[in-house]
DNA sequence: TCCATTCCTCAAAGCGCTTTGACTGCCCTC
DNA sequence: GAGGGCAGTCAAAGCGCTTTGAGGAATGGA
């Protein structure tokens, strides 16, 4: 069933047609509400992509799906994806999904843009001076970026969580519990986060006069498997050396290195503090840990939401944002941190 | 640019450009190496919606994603679109991804399918009697389910692991280890995979005259969370009465049962015995559990591969696949099985 | 020399929609 | 009764591509 056929069937043009399912104000209210009707009957829905031919808006966003195999990000990829659905859902907005050769980001989001088949492109994952920005602003289309890239002029819009703030507040209230050594397990360095998190964690102890051990330090995938691994490692080391705070860039190292905490017969909270950045996984929860973990807490899900709120409004030319949103994270204390032991 | 210009600017026809890309023979050589030069050097790309328009072909699959809120199926779900994502980036097809109101899924599907945005639907998380079914049928529209739907005709084509077979002999082995009562952590009763999984361990306890009490068997998303409350219930049944293995629908529930079972002093693969069902999902490996956990095993990455490979194919008719698959799961014994306490 | 054949190229139609600009009644005003 | 304004409708063009059916040039055989 197509609107040629729909305007037969009802004695009309397809202008009329086309006009009355659009809300134009120039149709009869009695002819809209004959149309409105056949349409319901009929179950007739607009061809997309005559639609996006004709005026140029797909009702889309294009997404770039990282796909490396073995990309372990998918918790916190997915969790940020439910947010975005669930505020295109309300705008009967749809995604495209191009799945990407993670050496090749910035050619699939340059093919996704050509084919025609979005209107706003949404970019996440950003690592410093991140060479997928530049192509972005060339584009004469809407994009957002999830975080920021670090050595590029902050002239894009974006959505980001203060990492360094939060980061340099978690390693405070450790300082303050009297700790002095410190372990960062982190994301890979390349991205965005992880720089900044680490920054923020460098300037509070700078402020007391002290550094971080780079010994102490991990940057790898942010897999429950990777977290143990390191902590094992960090374990290993001399008790007068090793860290008494621990701070992690996800729940989900957290579990890991809590592992190895547990395993090796120390008492989270009392032996070694830890504090963990909270993306609010459904799957994970902070409080759910066997000692529950002070966090620093920013729903990826709200975030999804938000973004997508932007894009569809970008889009839709109806709201005019802010173009840079810079959420605090909460810092929220559980029972994984304590005072340092006495050395 | 488009075809036209692109023409022009080579002083062809758009026909014979048109034929250039797309492999047409009666081009010669030199005609389409002209092309393809030109092609690369102003970055042309054939705009998705006309060539959809022109050729009924978009490239694409359709997904109604799942985004009731709170819905936690998301790990399980990201961890197969990562499959289906692989495979579909090797033949350059994308996905388009319709959030749906969960109430509403089969509209969803209609919608996606009439939009003409895509050339393939795929369905997953059925549930007996699943309604899809019927519609899609209907739609002259290649699809795939993933899954089944007990209760419907089995006359559409679907993968899916022989999950009664699965929890069959998972049972069977806890049952040769001597244990006697059970209990079963399952996913949502209405969902197909659980029906069949709880099937299958009553099959294996009625040939030892034995029956599933159904105090001990819940039905809960599947979350460490449920995992842990249902767990805790279980474990506050007096010791005689209370069972001495356990069978979870995912490693994620096991994740929260586990700790249950810390929590109370209790020793796995000693006092308890556990067997989960594992999706091979990156985040959460069995073999990483401090007690490595017995699972059944089967990678929902490589159904995703499966579903998009059959999927894409039927779209390309290039080949055709047995149209239903039916995949057994491994039986991976690890330390979480251990014979029957005494009682 | 002419025609048949092969190889390459082209103009034009069509996919299903939106949108422009024109048209038809009709009512109102002067 | 002529002219203007308005509400409602329409035919046709155009979005960028593929594909059909036809045409032109070169080659070879009769």
């Amino acid at each position: 069933m197509n609107l040629k056929q729909l305007s037969q069937m009802l004695g009309l043009s397809q202008t009329t047609v086309s006009r009355a399912l659009n809300g134009y104000p120039e149709v009869n209210r009695e002819t809209r509400e004959r149309v409105l009707k056949a349409v319901r009957e009929t179950g007739y829905r607009p061809n997309k992509a005559a639609q996006r031919l004709a005026t140029g808006k797909a009702g889309s966003i294009g997404l770039v799906m990282p796909t490396s195999p073995g990309n372990s990000s998918d918790v916190h990829f997915s969790e940020f994806l439910t947010g975005l659905g669930e505020e295109a859902l309300r705008h009967d907005f749809h995604f495209v999904l191009t799945p990407a050769d993670p050496n090749d980001e910035v050619g699939a989001l340059k093919r996704l843009a050509a084919s025609g088949n979005v209107d706003a492109l949404f970019v996440n994952y950003m690592r410093g001076h991140d060479p997928r920005l530049e192509m972005l602003k060339t584009l004469s289309m809407p994009f957002l970026v999830h975080g920021r890239s670090i050595g590029s002029e902050p002239d894009y819009p974006f959505l980001d969580i203060d990492n360094e703030a939060a980061f340099y507040e978690a390693t405070k209230l450790l300082l303050q519990l009297g700790h002095k050594r410190f372990a960062l397990l982190n994301g890979p360095i390349y991205l965005d986060f992880a720089i900044r998190r680490k920054n923020g964690v460098e300037a509070a102890l700078a402020e007391r006069g002290l550094a971080l051990d780079e010994a102490c330090v991990s940057h790898t995938a942010m897999t429950d498997e990777q977290g143990l691994l390191v902590m094992e490692r960090i374990l290993q080391m001399e008790k007068k050396q090793r860290p008494t705070a621990v701070l992690c860039s996800s729940t989900v190292l957290a579990l890991g290195a809590v592992r190895a905490i547990n395993q090796a017969k120390l008492k989270l909270g009392e032996d070694i503090s830890m504090i963990a950045h909270d993306d609010v996984l459904t799957l994970l929860k902070p409080e759910n840990f066997t000692v529950p973990l002070t966090t620093t807490r920013s729903s990826l899900r709200s975030a999804g939401v938000r973004i997508a709120e932007r894009l569809i409004g970008e889009i839709k030319r109806t709201e005019t944002f802010p173009a840079q949103e810079l959420w605090k994270a909460e810092l929220i204390v559980r029972a994984s941190t304590g005072v340092a032991p006495a050395d």
